[in-house]
DNA sequence: CTGTTAGCGCCTTCAG
DNA sequence: CTGAAGGCGCTAACAG
């Protein structure tokens, strides 16, 4: 079965006796056309089974309809999320989506930019980017050229369109929670390399130093945090930091950390919430389905993903940048409760 | 902030005061260009920033370096998983992802291939296809115009290649599973309009009859399959059945619906798996992390990704076309125990 | 080794 | 209302 030889512009016109700006016509529909015409193109247009060619076109009229979205990974149900508000946003606007997977690497998602950038995309919403570790100049350079939209990023960058939420703020308010259920020793569960892990462990920090402790015996880094093994990475480590540490509860920053405690403690006969308090932070999906279920910070991913779709597209047709900063609300569950008598 | 214009082939021509067939050289390093010249061309090009247009470039050579992803969304980590694999296999060759949602709606799916052929992409997987919702045409001319995988698809289509997993025999081996600890009255759960659904529930009707039970009072259709809702309308329609069914055992025809299942079970003071076995299907990272561990059969998301991408740049290059079946195989957990005495 | 040139498929003035 | 022609940015012969 060889490929049949796509139909042109050409192949149509010739077959329906007109020329290629009237069969360009009765496509784009946005010059008139006699009716009788306008059948006959379409007539031949079916017949040719023909589909104009999209890269001609924006070749042609110097735009494009797609938008580059760059994700650390699909693992993390975190970036599914809010890839499915981004996706259900563009659609209306006949924009498709080109998905690339950093995999939390800064040198991966300079090439996937730069691969999207070169695809002449319309513009680009890059989640979690890691700004801490690539050069100011890269992302400066970058939306000179490209309109750009950051989701949860720690930097602020001139020109680019902003949403997130307010972290540092999130991650207060989950310490206030912790404390006013009389803990005082927390630890800080984080992963590696991400501008968002940082940004809540700055905010612990001076958070654990105003209570007069010192954070560097409580922050635990279990490398990616991200990936399929995030959970059992976690778990692992987890399980030898519990038996040897005097805290009481456990801050983690995202929800697959959160559940890869609960296992760790699980595993080691403690109870939670009776002997240990364990937060995750995002609210994903899982944290509801695990038992006990996962108190967490809600980072509400649809709506993340669909306000960087509309930013994007405001970007795009106006130039304006915007900033918009949505708020993290708890979601007290199962997993928290009053720190154990001393 | 105005966008920059971005720099051509011209440009760094005009630049390096070389023609543009020397910089296109020196750019796709195919063709011999002496040392001093390269090097002028090369600072030309970083001076202005020079980004290749990948659309002009594929116009030309009639190729696209993009590939078509159609799956119903992104909520069950299934997909995300698969899509992991795939994009883990076309990096290596250099391809994008062009990605759509259907949401589970053969209208949509129809409009997503289309939109993705008109972009030009050079084949196009889908997965999860609803064809027993679309007409045979459709596939049957989609395919002469380019390259198509099908991941899990019920109908055999000519010159379709595909890789999925014998879900007909998974079915039969779950099934066994739960009639060696002594089930008979077994529930089946599915989800509405996907053929994955249906060719697991023929299977049950089969394997029913043949144990001479009438398999009609025994299926369960919860609506949506795979939407953010799956897990809780699962939970509620099953809490209603569960409290008037004879059945041991139910076998789910995914993950989300088995811990909706196990939900039922607990809000209703049944045991799992005392009073009742539950299966899922898939082996999501979900199932291992709901109490009790959902015994499921697993379908090995990432080799569907990577063996899928892999049949289609075979097919894009060779033309060929290939079928692989993979095998489920069964993960005994939690979940299921011997039936109940009568 | 390097330059010239003819398209790839389409849209868009500009003339009829 | 319709046709002719130029050009979007790039590559691939074909000459030199």
């Amino acid at each position: 079965m060889e490929q049949k030889r796509k139909a042109t512009i050409v192949d149509v016109a010739k077959r329906a006796g007109v020329s290629v700006a009237t069969v360009s016509r009765v496509v784009n529909a946005n010059y008139p056309v006699k009716e009788e015409t306008r059948k006959r193109v379409q007539d031949a247009i079916d017949a040719l089974d023909y589909v104009p060619n999209v890269q001609a076109r924006e070749l042609n009229t110097q735009r494009s309809s797609t938008i580059g979205v760059v994700v650390p990974g699909l693992y993390n149900m975190f970036f599914a999320q809010v890839i499915d508000g981004i996706e259900d946003t563009i659609r209306q606007d006949d924009y498709s989506l080109l998905l690339n997977c950093a995999q939390n690497d800064p040198q991966q998602e300079m090439r996937c930019i730069t691969a999207l950038v070169s695809r002449n995309v319309s513009g680009l919403i890059v989640i979690s980017p890691n700004t801490a570790h690539i050069k100011e100049s890269f992302y400066q350079q970058l939306v000179r050229r490209t309109p750009l939209v950051f989701i949860n990023a720690y930097h602020y960058v001139e020109g680019v369109s902003y949403v997130g939420n307010d972290e540092a703020l999130g991650t207060q308010e989950a310490l206030r929670h912790l404390q006013s259920l009389g803990h005082e020793r927390i630890l800080f569960v984080r992963g590696e390399k991400s501008d968002s892990y940082q940004i809540k462990e700055d905010t612990y920090r001076v958070a654990m130093r105003g209570r007069g402790i010192d954070p560097a015996h409580y922050i635990v880094n279990i490398g990616n945090g991200n990936s399929a093994e995030t959970v059992d990475d976690t778990t692992d480590v987890l399980m030898r930091i519990l038996q040897q540490t005097d805290a009481t509860a456990v801050l983690c920053c995202n929800d697959l950390m959160g559940v890869g405690t609960l296992n760790a403690a699980h595993a080691l006969g403690i109870r939670v919430p009776d002997d240990l308090s364990v937060m995750g932070f995002d609210n994903i999906a899982l944290a509801r389905y695990v038992t006990p279920k996962l108190t967490t910070m809600d980072q509400n991913m649809f709506r993340l993903g669909s306000n960087a779709a509309q930013l994007l597209i405001d970007k795009i047709e106006t130039g304006e940048t915007k900033r918009v900063t949505l708020d993290n609300v708890l979601v007290a569950r199962e997993s928290t409760g009053m720190a154990p008598k001393k």
